[in-house]
RNA sequence: GGAGAGGUGGCCGAGUCGGUCGAAGGCAGCCGCCUGCUAAGCGGUUGUGGGGGUAACACCUCACCCAGGGUUCGAAUCCCUGCCUCUCCGCCA
């Protein structure tokens, strides 16, 4: 969410913003009627209120001398029930437009690229050589399910489609690369482990922005509470400090967790139906950062650093991408993402995604900070990223490291964790 | 699942039969003074958000004592609902 006041303020800068986003900008005129309104109101009940405060203490005082207050009682009534009245209109006008400012999205830094879509993307750095092989490459999911520890069939039995079974040496290999990537973070990037709640309430979605907007990529539960399963680590940690205000000295503040995700991937049909691509329920470690405003793009280069260092020590050729206003999300105002390269589709594919969402997040869930000796609070900027997407992280390990007989070499990194150098037949 | 207790400012903690309560007191913090230094001491000061106002301060005002409703001229104080915390019993990993 954007500050109020600027928005009405620099009405310019998000119309703007909007139309560098390729976005339509009905939003904002919807958004600043209801808001004059609502501020016109306001002055007026706060007018009335301050009368009637008045005539509330004349009463106490007039009874404690025993007086005879029924006149001013009755004149007190009439002023409290035309507030009674406003204040209902009032809370419409309140509603409507937060409503209406909740869907702005965040304005992007200067320095994204222009573009209406993921076309626009520029690439900043690639890294690592690409494989050769002798041989076709084959996709992961053959892989996986030739050397038995994939099976899309059976998970379609249990759950349905978008899910996947992972087998002895899959399994492990899943296991290996959470905690190869969490050692990583904790020890060498100065992160502190978190395993957060995996259900959250509408607050937290709220909160990091998922809400109210993208209600369909959820999944909900029937439970009369109305929890949601998190599509993202990003949810609970960054929420961890919701309405709070922070100690200067206490940031920046960086938490790395490990949870599943769960996304409904509605309107996705057709999309990546095979492999470990686009599942409904995948594992992902994710890296989030709470840190002091004028630190925030520094701290976003660092992040990214982190999470392309497990792709450098697993060995995987990636690029770095930085997207540009069309493709970026909705609450970042800058985002890398991570593309790491796939030989049997001969593309690079999206694994992880690295942003800065300035104060956009810290306004909607009120994390705040304290400056030594200075006065009020100031919004913390924070950031996440993946460190990395698990699943596309084991899809990408088969389809690199394949071999001509159907095996699959396991990088050094993690051969301590999986216990074996290679997955064989 | 059953039975109780409670949720007040950064923290601790008081709030009488509802009436200048944004809230006593203490701690912590900040600014002075004092002290050879430190400690102690003395005086003052310190919540958050919104609206108005200012070049910027100042200032004015409204709201906030877990959340949401209700009663009332007026609620931190009374009533209802929800959430959370704690204790005891039962049950289960």
């Amino acid at each position: 969410m954007l500050d109020i006041r600027f928005v009405r303020e620099h009405t310019d800068k998000i119309f703007d913003a909007l139309g560098k986003r390729a976005q339509k900008t009905d939003i904002l005129d919807k958004f600043l009627e209801i808001e004059n309104k609502r501020r016109e109101l306001l002055k007026f009940v706060e007018e009335l209120r301050q009368q009637r405060n008045s005539l509330s203490q004349d009463i106490g005082r007039l009874k404690k001398q025993g007086g005879d207050a029924s006149a001013i009682m009755s004149e007190a009534k009439s002023v409290s029930d035309q507030i009674t009245t406003k204040e209902e209109t009032l809370r419409e006008l309140e509603t409507g437009a937060l409503q209406e400012l909740l869907l702005i999205p965040n304005i992007p830094h200067e320095s994204v690229p222009h573009g209406k879509d993921e076309t626009g993307n520029v690439e900043v750095r690639t890294w690592g050589e690409k494989p050769q092989f002798t041989f076709e490459p084959r996709n992961h999911w053959d892989i996986g399910e030739s050397l038995g520890i994939l099976d899309f069939e059976r998970a379609g039995k249990i759950a349905g489609a978008r899910f996947a079974i992972l087998k002895g040496a899959g399994a492990k290999l899943e296991r290996a690369l959470i905690n190869f990537m969490l050692n990583l973070h904790t020890k060498d990037h100065g992160y502190t482990e978190i395993f957060p709640p995996i259900l959250v309430n509408r607050q937290s979605m709220t909160g990091t922005g998922q809400l109210p907007k993208f209600e369909e990529d959820l999944f909900k539960l029937a439970d009369e509470r109305g929890f949601y399963l998190i599509p993202t680590a990003e949810v609970p940690v960054t929420n961890i400090h919701r309405e709070e205000i922070l100690d200067e000295d206490a940031l920046p503040i960086f938490y790395t967790a490990y949870t599943p995700c769960f996304r409904r991937e509605a309107g996705s049909y057709g999309k990546d139906t095979r492999g470990l691509i686009r599942q409904h329920q995948f594992n992902k470690v994710e890296l989030v950062k709470f840190v002091k405003p004028e630190d925030s793009y520094n701290e976003l280069e660092a992040l990214t650093g982190n999470a392309e260092e497990v792709l450098k020590r697993l060995g995987l050729p990636y690029r770095v991408v930085s997207l540009c206003t069309g493709d970026m999300g909705f609450s970042s105002a800058k985002t890398y993402d991570l593309e790491v390269w796939f030989p049997a589709q001969g593309k690079y594919r999206e694994i992880s995604s690295c942003s800065n969402f300035e104060d956009f997040q810290a306004r909607r869930a009120s994390i705040r900070f304290k400056r030594k000796g200075g006065k009020g609070t100031e919004f913390v900027h924070t950031l996440n990223g993946s460190g990395l997407a698990v699943g596309r992280t084991f899809a990408a390990i088969l389809e690199n490291f394949q071999q001509e007989d159907g095996s699959v070499i396991i990088p050094d990194a993690l051969r301590h964790f999986v216990g074996t150098d290679k997955i064989v037949l």
